[in-house]
DNA sequence: CGCCAGGCCGTGT
DNA sequence: ACACGGCATGGC
């Protein structure tokens, strides 16, 4: 049975999004977007895989000092040279070629241009953002929403936690699968316009991030936050 | 000092 | 299809 059809998942995607409007009370706007240029928020995506935030910034920072945080920028780094500056957020023989690979895919097709790449629709992108090395469901979805604008949901490990710890979906949070929960925020979103749609997708990922920083990390912390689980009476 | 962080990929079953 | 280890650094 596919995800938000039947009432087991009518009434998840109930829960979520009243999640959504618990989350925006408690936290307000997050402005994720438009508060970094496109390139900044790819870059972002890349770099915070299995990666504190903290540790993004100082790359970001790196990046800004060498005027590398524009497509040209990257573009004219060697792959050597961007594995420095990215050093502090890790995993950088990894993340430095994948990066490099992307503004590879926008120059061969897209004439360099993140406006035209931005052109293309959801389903088509989505699948060549797949195909380049290091870019993954989660990565390829914060790229389409958050640096292209399109109206698709995200799913990432906090929102895999809450919605496990708070029994929204069957099973063990780790075999719980990415589509899955985008296909849950989907449906928790359907009945707002296609223009509001990319706003909540957008918010409610960051609130996502916020309420897990705070709260929901591998550990739990449930003291204090305003989704108010009861994983600690449970265990 | 040990655990954790806004995943992804190759390998083995 | 799914589990599991590796990737790397810095913060707490």
């Amino acid at each position: 049975m596919k995800t938000g059809s039947g009432r087991a998942g009518q009434q998840a995607a109930r829960r979520l999004r009243r999640m959504h409007d618990l989350l925006a009370a408690a936290y307000g706007p997050q402005h994720w977007w438009p508060a970094a240029t496109p390139l900044e928020m790819i870059l972002g995506a890349y770099l915070t895989q299995n990666t504190a935030w903290k540790a993004v910034e100082r790359s970001l920072e790196n990046l800004r000092r060498a005027e590398a945080l524009t497509v040209e920028g990257i573009r004219a780094l060697s792959v050597d040279a961007l594995r420095v500056l990215i050093q502090p957020s890790g995993f950088y023989q990894r993340k430095a070629p994948s990066i490099k690979a992307f503004v590879a895919l926008l120059d061969a097709e897209f004439s360099g241009s993140l406006e035209a790449m931005a052109q293309m629709p959801s389903e088509a992108l989505r699948a060549k953002l797949l195909a380049l090395p290091g870019v993954g469901p989660e990565t390829a979805d914060a790229i389409l929403l958050y640096a292209l604008g399109h109206a698709v949901p995200m799913a990432d490990e906090y929102l895999r936690r809450i919605a496990t710890r708070h029994g929204l979906v069957e099973g063990e949070a780790k075999i719980v699968r990415y589509e899955h929960l985008a296909a849950l925020t989907r449906a928790a979103f359907a009945e707002d316009s296609a223009a509001r749609r990319t706003i909540l997708y957008n918010e409610f990922h960051a609130l996502t991030v916020a309420v897990g920083k705070a709260h929901c990390g591998r550990t739990a912390r449930c003291e204090g936050c305003p989704l108010e689980c009861d994983l600690a009476l449970r265990s």
